[in-house]
RNA sequence: GGGCGCUUAGCUCAGUUGGUUAGAGCACUUCGUUUACACCGAAGGGGUCGGGGGUUCGAGUCCCUCAGCGCCCA
């Protein structure tokens, strides 16, 4: 392709789609070293990632758009650096989420509810739904960039990990760790489901404490009406629970209600008959100092019944309406009843007061509602020694979480973890593998039964309940890879390599994969788990549809580009942490994105302008470091820089400090310097070639290193510049390059050569030089397009500015041939305005441009200046600084001395 | 109640073995259309790095403490 047909802006429009289907096509995704294939070597490690499975039925957002930047640019680092790469695709079938989809929309558009449609046909339609809307989030995906294995897409609802579900749950139950019974648990009256402790979120909120009378039961038959007589005041946010309680309890020291321990009291309006006990565990200073038991629906109370062997009753329905053990309130809903019973209370005389109280409700994290605890027969995971096993892989460093801290999260969770309810109530999932006879014997087997293991009756019917998303997903790093069956997969990409994925579900996932991985694989999943941290708006609110401030990645996407989302994402964030976006640095990494576009014009025009008539230049040329110029040297020994850095941020998790770095070494070092002297230096027979040979190589790299962050707008113009160094004199500059960038060698680092000091600080003087040269002629007011004369005092550094001599003018606005050098300058030129960068000094002649009287001042401020320094750095060194600090360092002050010491020294001199 | 994070320029954020009067993007001021780029270039203004104390020759960076905001767990 010719210049002319590339387009001045970057049109990441018509490159994205085409790019990403060309990567497809190649088979780029695939694992380099295959198990399944001929060729495959298994002693090479391979770099693996699970991708954190998103809801089939869900829609793209920034969370997803967060793991994807993040994940494909660990592939492509990888796979760049050579290492058998792959990285597993997927999605969840996310219970909850996508039944109460599918439930609304049977709802609008036929009017039925899942019950009146029958459970066979209610998940026939699901499916229906899944395969419908299904592949609308792997192609976002996809829109994104992700390289990943597209052929070992996975779904935890299909075949083999349904199979892997079966297994895990049997084994487990065989094993003795999987139990069923009545348990307290949190239930969700709308969803009628139970749910997971963690499923369960607490906020603060305000509510009403009910102070209330439990009437003490008289020895005798009392004739006083009611409400009169002993009592003990207690209080509580759920009057409705009354209807539970099985007993009041006081602390055993408590003075004020010693008295009543061991005698009865009567449950208000129901007028049952319980017990006053004793316990530790009730504050004497909280609330009333007495507490209501209701062991049915409350965690605490439940306890408590146990140790006092107390009588526990279930006074709500699966609805959360009272039941028949909540006397004339029976088929009441719970709010209703509150008020109805409380009413009747007060009636009654039994009622002290309401105050407003601020506490924490427990609401369904789907949904919002209250949540309820109550008994309920459900299926448990007995954790202990799962979480055991998962302390001790992190604690002995088998596996290593990013950031660090939250390992200490990871620790305080898994010691204080309860058993982990994993049946609900839902028709979407995978359904629990027990079978019951009307014997009531349990057959739990891998492959579906015909008759009863015990007593070999045929009336057999499985469990109605499935198992909760995250047991399926727990599965994920080994199931997607084959297990139960030992897969070439599984033994060669097992285990995996990092686990990349939102600090939000440490508990939810990552904790259970591990316990799940360590159990039934016998190692750790992953050996990494690298926590990105969530997306806020830009002024840090949590992006909600009510706020109306959601950015939708599919929108940014459109207008700025995917390599603009992904460079924000990623170099915008720090790993663990939360992250503001703000559409503007998305827009400014668009431009990021373009001027990448145009350097790579310039470079690609540069490469087809030489011609093979083009005078070679003297010897062998090509890379022979004797023909390079200062600036060659500098821009080389900056990439070299570059390149260790970046491989130390990449080692050591530091995406968004190597994203940053690469940024600025291609629009700060590479565009805004490098370039404007190539084209001064490519003018020029003998250094043209080295100069586009040096352009060529060091956009390569530059692109190399971006790829991982913006692998669109490099893989495209890496292309174009590949084909026109082929089609150029400098062809064999490409001779081990591949056809694509995505599998390009990613730049290696190497030990400087011990040359690179020097040329950098000879460069960076030039910069200096030219820079104020730049300053002078801006506050001057000195026309830009107005070439200057100018006459250079240089002192010891005569050659490297009498070399420089061109680029200094062409970067300054100077006249070449209307400069001179000296060494030193017996008296200073007259009506001019000088300049002092170190020991050189510049004289303008402005004389009749501008007003040099006005130059006293300037200087005077210069001067300034310099003396602060030079006092500052002289106490400095007169202190602990010079012989504590390192020798190298101690210097670099007493050459800064030095400098400054001359520079104030010419400033005295000119304002003689 | 326990734990963690954040507090750096007007705004949003970088700044990891402590190294010398702090960086970016946006916004702002001035100038500029030289054939890579106005999705641009040049020059510039703007910060006692939340407060206090300590360790050290040296602290945005380590320790203690206080304050505000946020998150997780109970």
């Amino acid at each position: 392709m010719t210049k002319q047909e590339l387009p001045k802006a970057y049109d990441f429009k018509s490159t994205e789609d085409r790019i990403y289907a060309m990567w497809a096509a190649g088979g780029y995704f695939q694992p380099t070293n295959d198990p399944n294939k001929p060729g495959f070597d298994p002693s090479i490690k391979p770099f693996v990632i699970s991708i954190p499975p998103p809801n089939v039925t869900g829609e793209l957002h920034l969370g997803h758009a967060m793991f994807v930047s993040v994940e494909d640019l660990m592939i492509r680092y990888h796979r760049m650096k050579g290492v058998p790469t792959l990285w597993v695709p997927g999605t969840d079938h996310a219970g909850i989420a996508t039944q109460l989809m599918v439930e609304r929309d049977l709802l609008k558009t036929e009017e039925v509810t899942r019950e009146e449609l029958g459970r066979e046909e209610f998940v026939k339609r699901t499916w229906e739904w899944k395969k419908k809307y299904g592949d609308i989030i792997t192609t976002q995906i996809r829109r994104l960039g992700a390289s990943c294995d597209w052929s070992r897409e996975r779904f935890t609802l299909d075949e083999g990990l349904s199979r892997a579900v079966r297994e895990a749950f049997v084994h487990l139950y065989e094993k003795g760790l999987i139990y069923r019974g009545p348990r307290l648990i949190n239930w969700s009256p709308g969803l009628k489901t139970a749910v997971s402790d963690l499923e369960v979120e607490y906020n603060e909120e305000e509510a009403t404490m009910y102070h209330f009378k439990y009437m003490i039961k008289p020895s005798l038959p009392s004739p006083l009406p009611q409400g009169e007589g002993e009592y003990i005041p207690v209080a509580t946010i759920r009057p409705e629970t009354i209807l539970g309680d099985t007993a009041v309890a006081v602390h055993p020291e408590d003075e004020r209600f010693k008295k009543f321990i061991g005698k009865t009291v009567i449950v208000p309006i129901l007028g049952r008959e319980i017990p006053v006990i004793a316990d530790e565990y009730v504050s004497m200073e909280f609330g009333t100092g007495a507490l209501k038991i209701t062991p049915g629906h409350d965690p605490n109370d439940y306890d408590i019944a146990h140790r006092h062997g107390l009588p526990i009753i279930s006074m709500l329905d699966r609805e959360a309406k009272v039941n028949e053990n909540g006397g004339k309130y029976q088929g009441q809903d719970r709010y209703e009843a509150r008020k109805n019973l409380w009413a009747d209370m007060k009636a009654a005389g039994l009622v002290i007061k309401e105050e407003k109280y601020v506490t924490t409700i427990p609401r369904s994290q789907r949904g919002g509602e209250i949540v309820e605890p109550m008994i309920s027969e459900q299926w448990f995971v007995k954790i202990e020694s799962l979480a055991q096993a998962g302390l001790d892989a992190v604690k002995d460093g088998r596996i290593k979480i990013v950031p660090e801290r939250f390992e200490k999260t990871y620790y305080n969770w898994l010691e204080n973890i309860k058993d982990w309810c994993i049946s609900r109530q839902l028709w979407w999932g995978h359904r629990i593998p027990v079978w019951y006879c009307p014997e009531g014997h349990m057959t739990v087997t891998r492959k579906d039964p015909t008759q009863c293991a015990t007593c070999g009756s045929k009336n057999i019917h499985q469990d109605e309940d499935v198992l909760d998303t995250w047991f399926s997903s727990g599965l994920w790093p080994f199931s997607t890879l084959g297990w139960p069956d030992q897969t070439p997969d599984l033994k060669y990409f097992y285990p995996t390599a990092y686990m990349e994925t939102g600090y939000d579900i440490l508990f939810f996932w990552v904790a259970r994969m591990i316990m799940m991985g360590l159990e039934f694989t016998g190692e750790a999943p992953f050996h990494t788990v690298y926590l990105h941290g969530l997306i806020r708006d830009e002024h840090a609110r949590k992006m909600s549809k009510t706020y109306g401030n959601v950015i939708d990645p599919l929108i940014v996407m459109d207008e700025l580009g995917t390599d603009a989302l992904r460079f924000t994402l990623l170099v915008g964030s720090t790993p663990g942490n939360d992250m503001n976006l703000s559409v503007k640095r998305v827009e400014a990494n668009r431009n990021f994105a373009n001027k990448l576009w145009n350097a790579g014009r310039f470079v690609i025009n540069a490469i087809t302008s030489l011609t093979p008539d083009s005078p070679l230049p003297q010897g062998e040329g090509l890379g022979v470091r004797g023909e390079y110029t200062l600036a060659d040297s500098w821009i080389w020994a900056k990439l070299q820089e570059l390149v260790r850095d970046v491989e130390r941020q990449f080692q050591n998790f530091q995406y968004g400090q190597a994203g940053q770095q690469i940024y600025d070494f291609i629009w700060s070092d590479f565009a805004d310097w490098y370039l404007e002297i190539a084209k001064e230096q490519m003018k020029n027979d003998d250094t043209r070639y080295s100069t586009v040979e040096t352009l060529a190589r060091v956009f390569d790299m530059s692109l190399r290193m971006l790829h991982p962050f913006t692998p669109f707008v490099t893989e495209e113009i890496w292309g174009h510049l590949r084909s026109s160094i082929q089609q150029s004199p400098i062809s064999n500059l490409t001779k081990d390059w591949p056809e694509a960038l995505i599998i390009a060698q990613f730049p290696e680092p190497r030990d400087p050569e011990g040359w690179e000091e020097a040329k950098i600080a000879g460069f960076e003087l030039i910069q200096e030089t030219v820079r104020s040269i730049r300053n002078l002629r801006a506050e001057k007011g000195v026309a830009p397009s107005r070439k200057i004369a100018a006459t250079i005092s240089a002192g010891n550094k005569l050659d490297l500015l009498e070399n420089q001599k061109s680029v200094i003018s062409a970067l300054a606005g100077l006249d070449q041939s209307l400069i001179s050098i000296f060494q030193s300058l017996t008296e200073k030129p007259a009506d001019s305005a000088a300049l002092v960068v170190g020991s050189v000094e510049i004289y303008l002649p402005l004389a009749g441009m501008v007003d040099l009287a006005s130059e006293k001042p300037r200087l005077e401020k210069e001067l300034k200046e310099a003396e602060s320094h030079i006092q500052r750095l002289e106490t400095l060194l007169n202190s602990g600084f010079a012989n504590k600090a390192p020798a190298a360092l101690v210097q670099k002050e007493r050459d800064k001395l030095a400098a400054y010491r001359d520079t104030a020294e010419k400033i005295k001199a000119q304002l003689k």
